[in-house]
DNA sequence: TCTTGACTTCGAGTGCGCTCGAAGTTTTAT
DNA sequence: ATAAAACTTCGAGCGCACTCGAAGTCAAGA
């Protein structure tokens, strides 16, 4: 079974070694498993975790609405329905913020406008 | 003239009134003109200016962003080059924040319909 | 074996953008 | 005239999400 160490998922993840951690410490994923000399070894379904908290995480959710999430996930199955309420929650936040850019690229590119027609 | 006080500013602005005083103090924009009693006035151009920074702060532009263009402003239209030169980099991020948004919301959304499969 | 680099925990520090509170002054309404 | 509300400055405090450094342990190559 292929593991990485902190650095190599610092790697994949995109993540730093020392956010690795307190993402572990902050209990957004389960205690990653240790080889015999108590070094981590990042597991595939670690990993997998990891990329999509980077993803909520990039796409604006704070680090307690993962907590929400991780503790749902680490509790299997029963909770798929809270999961997807969170996400599509998520979801609509994200959507809700693309439109906020979008209005104010509006009014930024209007102020472009004026500024060339003065020059 | 008309011009608000403080509490009138941060209504028309969206900006509390310390938000405003925190501007004015960071060097945002220029200080605000006074009643007799010391009290400040806020001028119309002065609300523009606001109501702009503020659009620049909700999209995203840092408060050292915003600084640099508050004094470009300052100097009026000598600046207007190195302004139109800020706003379109701007711009640029801006709009790479929303592709950004939008590749991280299709990811999300693959994840809810997964989940929708799985329950 | 030795050396170099990667790893461990822990708590403290950082940077950002506010946000607040204290203590005092001015304004406004009655 | 007086009470209450709004204003002033100043510096300190806060919440977030890391980010770092110290001090020590473990792993891998020559």
């Amino acid at each position: 079974m292929e593991t990485l160490t902190v650095k190599e998922a610092s790697e994949f993840t995109g993540l730093t070694a020392h956010t690795l951690r307190y993402y572990e410490r902050a209990g957004l994923i389960e205690p990653v498993a240790r080889n015999a000399g108590g070094h981590r070894r990042y597991a595939q379904t670690d990993l997998e975790h990891l990329k999509f908290l980077h993803c909520l995480r990039d796409s604006g959710m704070s680090i307690q609405g993962m907590q929400q999430y991780a503790t749902l996930a680490s509790q299997g199955r029963v909770t798929l329905d809270s999961r997807l309420e969170l996400l599509e929650s998520h979801k609509r936040d994200v959507q809700a913020r693309i439109r906020e850019l979008e209005d104010k690229l509006a009014i930024i590119d209007a102020k472009i406008k004026r500024f060339r027609e003065l020059s």
